[in-house]
DNA sequence: GTCTATAATAGGATAGAC
DNA sequence: GTCTATCCTATTATAGAC
């Protein structure tokens, strides 16, 4: 009787937990079999092209969940201060307190980068202009607001190794109790956001679940 | 006649980049031994506790490096603003336009940090201390001078996965321009770096070597 | 100090039964 | 859809000649 043991997104899940554990290299077939709880063969009937088509799966999944809980809730009508405020807390509970990188920073480091560039930019990118419209509806301008969406997401990284590096979530969440004004500052009192048409009608500011 | 092909040195040269390239599991003894030059066994001679050992070294040997390079010059008596474009200029040439990354930010990033905590730790907090003392010299005050050299360092890694993302160190150089002013902002024309008593007689502001 | 050869293990991937 | 068993390659590591 074949029956799945697993749903696809839970299986996503815990691939996912895997290569964000060990990286690219680091997740063997093994441990991914041990930690997705199915035999290898198995994962080989849901990718029949192996490890590479898991990451990629993996990546692309990260890509979607972001749309959903961060980027799209970026572009709200919610506050811009509310917004980052929102972001900063999701990604807490996404790295679990530095517990868990992110595999398109983690392959971004290594010549893993090489395997699906295409995917690795579009999530950064598509970061820095979902941030740069929370930025430019609290009223700066355009230029300005696009070097600080960088700005935002190079220090949440650079947070993220140096929590790691330290084994607490202590210089992230300084980070986070610092970004929100530094990001905003100067900013007009523009009530751009409250009259502008929300691309996404209801985004969730808290998301459904941290993977 | 055994007579070393390689000096100990520029066998660890080789060794980092090819750390830097792949990560620590994706550095196999086969890429090592080809970028080396030498036979695997050979390199059991230099390491014989294998790759761990030879990753450990690297590590060690990148802290020397920066502490040479980087953290030593933080510390000169030079102008503090000199001293930071100083590191933001090494920096950029260590990563090569971001060709390479640096191991311990790489090993940070995936659960091989548990290898040799102590070894992240130190580097990071080392070069935080040492960018505290430039930005304390500029006459800021320690709280503060402190949260930017923190708020710096997180920069320059975001910046390099960003930039690595990119296949471009545009980010990189772009946040090299913005983050002298930044960590100098409000920074009082205090002359104590010109009296201070310097901790190394004559730190290179220009590194010998980038590895 | 370096090499070739090789052992022992772990890696990714597949066949075929159920 | 999952499994056991297996294949082949690549991996880490070692032995022993020079």
């Amino acid at each position: 009787m074949p029956v799945p043991l697993l749903s696809r997104e839970e299986l996503l899940e815990r691939l996912s937990r895997t290569f964000r554990r060990y990286g690219y290299e680091g997740a063997s077939m093994t441990r991914i079999a041990e930690a997705s709880g199915l035999g290898k063969a198995s994962l080989y009937h849901y990718f029949p092209e192996g490890k590479s088509q898991m990451a990629r799966a993996v990546v692309q999944r990260t890509i979607e969940w972001f749309e959903a809980n961060v980027f799209g809730p970026l572009e709200s009508n919610h506050p811009p201060r509310q917004r980052i405020i929102a972001m900063l807390d999701t990604l807490h509970r996404y790295f679990e307190g530095g517990q868990l990188a992110c595999l398109p920073a983690l392959m971004a480091m290594s010549d893993d980068r090489a395997l699906f560039p295409e995917l690795l930019e579009r999530f950064f990118t598509r970061w820095v202009s979902a941030l740069g419209q929370t930025l430019t509806d609290s009223g700066l301008a355009r230029d300005i607001a696009q070097r600080r969406a960088y700005d935002a997401v190079e220090r949440i990284y650079g947070a993220l190794i140096l929590s790691r590096a330290f084994g607490s979530d202590h210089t992230f969440l300084a980070m986070s109790n610092e970004l929100p004004d530094h990001l905003l500052a100067g900013a007009g009192r523009s009530t751009l956001w409250t009259t502008r048409v929300p691309r996404f009608p209801s985004s969730p500011m808290v998301p459904s679940r941290a993977g």
